[in-house]
DNA sequence: ACAGCCATGTAACTTGTTACATGATTTT
DNA sequence: AAAATCATGTAACAAGTTACATGGCTGT
């Protein structure tokens, strides 16, 4: 989808198309170019994307894609969607319950992620003063989250220090 | 990971933890059976896990896993491990600056995922009076980030309306 | 006898990652 | 002449999804 954003805006080819996605989103995760040109592959396969024919430039020749109108009808329906946010299996909420699930002490792992994420809030408060308004929207965006993991971070310790963990009984099908 | 966890309460069998695993961390996205049977055959091939043979029990025959020291030791690291909420690529954040950068309008990607959000939060307050206190552990998180994601929309619709969005120039690399 | 749950799996497919290979052009 | 950048790709791998296949046991 992004990649079909970006051709939304004339044709171009993967190169760009990457350059250009690395510098809009790619704050610490840049796309890979296995993915670029495969995905780009997929877009025309699918009929989202058309390749226009190869175009001299600095390099080698450049492959240009044209998005289709199709292409625009996904991009717009993808735009549309509000997409509630999953959960996601690799965050602290998971390490927490996890932990408790396996008997250990939920207080190390809020501990090491509190430790962690104010940190990180220290370097953003920095950069939230950004110019780039991209840049200051990210900053925003991700200290927003990091409040709301803080505040869960004391809520859950208060509610697992009053309330004695019970947490389900260990292994339920296991032998001996 | 989290089959490890479980692991780590007693010896188990890939249906019993699919169960378990689901009753905990299953809210809306269920472990598939294709994922639990593959997956226990990667930890015992990495040595993190051991079969220990079969076990008569109620329906087929069940092939019953231990978690190994090295299992034990991975999990101990991933616990202590304080992961950073890694960028999504398909959240309103991504969606808001592909509408802008493709020329669209971020309010109504921004007035869509409002609605939706708050909809949720409405059904979340119901459920967070759970008795089940990982329920209610649940609740709490995804309040905390639905609560983040509205506070960042007001923000953002700020941000857009005053400076009016320049955004970076279209496609560069284009032809024509 | 049949439904439904217990229990394990496989094959095909999709997406994403890693690492490598190639060669032209531009800059130092 | 060497280094950096432009530009495209492939092969191998890892993980997750979907759909199907198999068969035993339990309850009605």
């Amino acid at each position: 989808m992004a990649l079909l954003a970006l051709l939304d805006g004339g044709p171009s080819h993967g190169f760009d198309l990457k350059r250009r996605y690395d510098s809009l989103l790619g704050q610490e995760h840049e796309l890979k170019y296995g993915q670029v040109y495969s995905t780009l592959r997929r877009l025309e396969r699918d009929g989202l994307a058309a390749g226009l024919g190869l175009e001299a430039g600095a390099g080698a020749d450049r492959k240009v894609y044209a998005i289709t109108p199709a292409g625009v009808f996904e991009l717009d329906s993808w735009l549309d969607t509000a997409s509630l946010p999953s959960p996601r299996r690799d965050d602290i909420f998971a390490r927490v319950v996890l932990a408790l699930a396996s008997g250990r002490s939920a207080e190390r792992v809020l501990d090491a992620h509190q430790r962690v994420f104010l940190d990180r809030m220290r370097v953003l408060t920095a950069s939230r003063n950004s110019a780039d308004p991209i840049d200051r929207l990210a900053a925003d965006y991700e200290v927003a989250h990091l409040e709301a993991d803080l505040r869960w971070i004391e809520l859950a310790a208060v509610r697992l220090a009053s309330g004695q963990q019970p947490i389900k009984p260990a292994a339920e099908g296991a032998p001996q």
